[in-house]
DNA sequence: TACAATTGTCATCAC
DNA sequence: TCGTGATGACAATTG
């Protein structure tokens, strides 16, 4: 798995330089940096537990979606993996490409007289055939940025997608139907290409491809060993070669053309608009129908090293580099789930967690799991709770959960799930904090777990079911309960009952439920009472390092305003002497300065005041001393 | 093997 | 009265 990684983000890095040498620049710091929407919700303080808030949604990010409220400083080191999985979950429909802007630039075949202004490689920011309209879309161009957001995410450097208008997002909901397999190897730019219409990059492999692209297509995909890919790329770039200097030549800064393609794409881009776009993006010179044909093939020369490198994830899987760490068990796994190139990849992720804790953590000891989250995109978004419609949230109100990593897999039964699951932003993901939340319900059947005695399963796949549900998942099945410990603990008090009601449940299941859900809901409430707890713990500790700091520097004032008043006294007294030595008495002699002193008046006028007699304050202090142990008597 | 941290669970109380 | 949250205490697990 090392070494995968490791290839991943060398490939990553690989293509990077390949896109730039052909003149297509990709900002990656824009991925990195100011591609992840800074979490705003991480530690909010001792109160924070006790609104429950969504933590969950920071959960599992590994992958350095997020920054670990405890490790922030971590950031950086998961960038590699973070590109890594970028590329990984693209693979996967269920999640959705958070947002990717990229740009891709072309100058035209024709050469400047499409523009004809010079100028015009700077691409956007040409106004030149541009329609009066400000808000029309922007006409027949030979530089095309495109900047897709998600449509549930909505953030990110092209300023929250804020020129998609409606149009465009429900051509993307249409063109989502792009075929799994396309967008299992699709890599962030593929894939954004597959949705943005399959115009966005003027595809120079499109110029070499033969009409039977589809076959090359498959002959990269079957890319079976990563030392190929090195050839590949080095075959691929000197086909390219030719023509990418002429068609692609122009380098402009993504942060640059989202900035300019902002205020281009109006709000008023219309389909017509759109797909006339998509056309006129289209390579004019060759094999432009078979951008239609062949929507995978239109994602341009950036897809090829991805895709190469996603198939070489699902081959390095099934062969070679992962070989020895696939069993029986995980093939299973994939056949199960049906999910064919997908299962591979989430297996991928699957093998990357038994890695890093070696199948030890299969079962929870109580395992709730109650943050599983079934397969859904790690744990719910904050968004999903913001859109819940089911009742388990409204009254939750982000009740949360913890689970283990092994317990955020989805329990096999009700992998079926995992497609109802909406979108999470990742970005919003941090690895594994302890806040808590309780997963999403939303629209979830009511599950039916297998009940043992009803459903003879097969052995292995039994086995690795039972490893990874919890007691409370084991004994509710055992029951035959058709509910998961998920919904058992998080619906509502009154759908609770009306289940206990409606289901006719003997006396144990009666039982068995409620324990269940006193468990569950004790295990939240545990888990948010620790963290108030650290919290508490933590501002007391702050509070303390504050007063301590505080004490210090009272301390230090007062050591200097000491010395301070020393200094002035020292002065009065000198000064004193000098004035003294100067008046005379009645006799012509100076004052004594042992008898005199100087009095500053409150007029401001200096007299000259003898100097009380000891002896008359000892016997005064005496008398004082007198009266105050008689009133102590 | 000892130990600390983590986590689940139970009991109890308060609302 | 019941459900639920909060919390101390205990035990199991884990590194």
């Amino acid at each position: 798995m090392q070494v995968a990684k490791k290839y991943f983000t060398e490939g990553l890095i690989q293509l990077t330089i390949l896109l730039s040498l052909v003149g297509v620049r990709v900002d990656i710091d824009s991925y990195l940096t100011g591609y992840y929407p800074p979490l705003t919700e991480i530690n909010l303080g001792p109160s924070s537990a006790y609104i429950q808030t969504p933590f969950h949604v920071l959960r599992d990010t590994l992958d350095g979606y997020g920054v670990h409220p405890k490790c922030p400083e971590l950031d950086y080191f998961f960038a590699s993996r973070r590109l890594l999985d970028e590329v990984r979950n693209l693979g996967s429909p269920r999640f959705h490409t958070q947002l990717n802007a990229w740009l891709v630039h072309q100058v035209s075949s024709t050469g400047p007289s499409t523009s004809g202004n010079p100028d015009a490689s700077v691409g956007l920011e040409s106004t030149e055939n541009e329609p009066a309209d400000a808000g029309e879309h922007r006409p027949v161009r030979d530089q095309e940025v495109h900047c897709q957001s998600n449509s549930e995410l909505g953030q990110g450097p092209c300023g929250a997608g804020a020129f998609l208008n409606e149009d465009e997002v429900k051509i993307k909901e249409e063109e989502e139907a792009v075929p799994l397999t396309h967008l299992a190897h699709s890599s962030t730019l593929e894939q954004e290409s597959l949705f943005e219409g399959i115009t966005t990059l003027p595809d120079p492999v499109l110029h070499h491809v033969p009409p039977a692209a589809d076959i090359d297509w498959n002959n990269l995909l079957s890319v079976a060993d990563l030392d190929d890919l090195d050839s590949l790329v080095t075959d691929r770039l000197s086909e390219l070669d030719s023509d990418i200097s002429s068609a692609i030549s122009q380098d402009v800064s993504l942060h640059d053309a989202m900035v300019t393609s902002a205020g281009a794409f109006g709000a008023t881009e219309s389909r017509t608009v759109s797909q006339r776009e998509r056309n006129l993006l289209r390579l004019e010179s060759t094999n432009s129908s078979l951008s239609d044909s062949l929507p995978g093939m239109a994602v341009g020369l950036a897809a090829l090293p991805f895709a190469s490198v996603c198939n070489l994830t699902g081959n390095l899987t099934s062969q070679s580099a992962l070989g020895s760490c696939l069993d029986e068990a995980v093939f299973e796994q994939i056949n199960q789930l049906g999910l064919g190139l997908e299962a591979i990849d989430n297996q991928l992720n699957y093998l990357e967690c038994l890695d890093s804790r070696a199948f030890e953590d299969l079962d929870s000891d109580s395992g709730l799991s109650l943050e599983s989250s079934y397969g859904c995109p790690v744990s719910p978004g904050s968004s999903e709770m913001s859109s819940a419609t089911s009742s388990y949230y409204e009254e939750e109100g982000g009740a949360t959960g913890y689970s283990s990593e092994v317990d955020s897999k989805p329990p096999k039964g009700i992998l079926d799930h995992r497609a109802m699951w909406p979108p999470v932003d990742l970005s919003e993901s941090v690895w594994h904090d302890h806040s808590y939340s309780s997963p999403p319900l939303l629209s979830m059947p009511p599950l039916r777990l297998p009940c043992k005695t009803e459903e003879p399963e097969e052995d292995g796949r039994s086995q690795l079911e039972e490893q990874e549900l919890s007691r409370d998942e084991l004994r509710a099945r055992a029951m035959c309960i058709p509910f998961s410990v998920l919904q058992i603990v998080n619906m509502p008090v009154e759908e609770f009952m009306e289940v206990l009601d409606s289901h006719s449940f003997s006396a144990d299941q009666v039982t068995l439920l409620r324990d269940i859900r006193r468990r569950g809901k004790n295990k939240l409430a545990a888990q948010n009472c620790r963290k108030r707890k650290l919290d508490a713990i933590t501002g007391l500790q702050e509070e303390v390092e504050r007063l301590q700091a505080q004490r210090d520097r009272l301390l230090r004032e007062k050591r200097l305003t000491a010395k301070t008043m020393g200094a002035v006294a020292h002065q009065f007294k000198q000064l004193t002497r000098d004035v003294l030595s100067r008046v005379r008495d009645a006799s012509g002699r100076p004052l004594n300065p042992e008898r005199f002193t100087l009095q500053c008046g409150a007029n401001g006028r200096v007299v000259v005041q003898p100097i009380r007699q000891p002896a008359v304050a000892t016997s005064a202090g005496k008398k004082t001393d007198k009266r105050k142990k008689e009133k102590k008597q």
